[in-house]
DNA sequence: CGGTATCCTTATCGATACTG
DNA sequence: CAGTATCGATAAGGATACCG
């Protein structure tokens, strides 16, 4: 029998589809800057605009306002528009949006686990040229 | 005390550190177009340069070479050169590198299982407008 | 308050050509 | 085979100003 272990990728081929694998479409909306923490943001609850642009801090308006657009489209995020003076508009994470929760947070505790190490192997790679 | 539901970052803050949180770090290496596919086709076992190249098919030599330093870098990727004529690279993950292959399998499957749900958005938020 | 429009700078990436 | 160097196109992202 041959033991080729399987990667985890049906096939990562992207030039034969019109459109890509599912994993490149997500990675292709998650790769940014901003997205994935926009998400962690609402994984804490519903919050407004000027909430999130607090929490996520060095985020421009400009970004913000586009990710959150970008995953509303997407169906993870709900926009609510209340007819209020001023304004108020709340963001929070629909189904699909909450169940992207579970590998977020495989990513983030993999990161909070393993950032010493990468930073060590970075200094080490550095000395020796 | 405060109910507060706790986001999955204990700070999202990226102004107020010179090493911004783990996330963040590690959101900027995988966060290009490449470094997923590659740990991906990785997790399939040792491979040679150019079966990197053959397998994730559309990226450029260039790219695959940059993805691939960068891993190694990281401690992520192990590179081992075969003193040989025609030269022989082979690349593998290090306990480090393998270790990301589970929440790498995490947001894969997601996209597996939601990528449908997403394109339906999509559409949906297209045909209102 | 919650955005959008515009401009501009920078970073990313691909193509090509070349090397050991 | 396995890269690196250089160049140029493109797009991401920030700053700013303005609007409902």
């Amino acid at each position: 029998m041959s033991q080729v272990a399987a990667a985890p990728f049906s096939s990562l081929s992207g030039r034969h589809f019109e459109q890509p694998c599912p994993i490149r479409d997500v990675l292709d909306r998650i790769g940014d800057q901003w997205t994935f923490l926009v998400l962690g943001a609402l994984g804490g609850g519903t919050k407004r605009f000027s909430e999130l642009a607090r929490e996520i801090d060095d985020i421009s308006r400009q970004m913000l306002s586009r990710t959150l657009r970008r995953l509303e489209q997407d169906g993870l995020v709900k926009r609510t528009v209340f007819a209020q003076v001023p304004p108020r508009v709340d963001y929070e994470l629909t189904p699909l949006g909450r169940s992207f929760l579970g590998p977020l947070e495989a990513l983030v505790n993999w990161a909070d686990e393993n950032h010493g190490a990468i930073v060590d192997a970075r200094q080490h790679f550095a000395e020796r040229g």
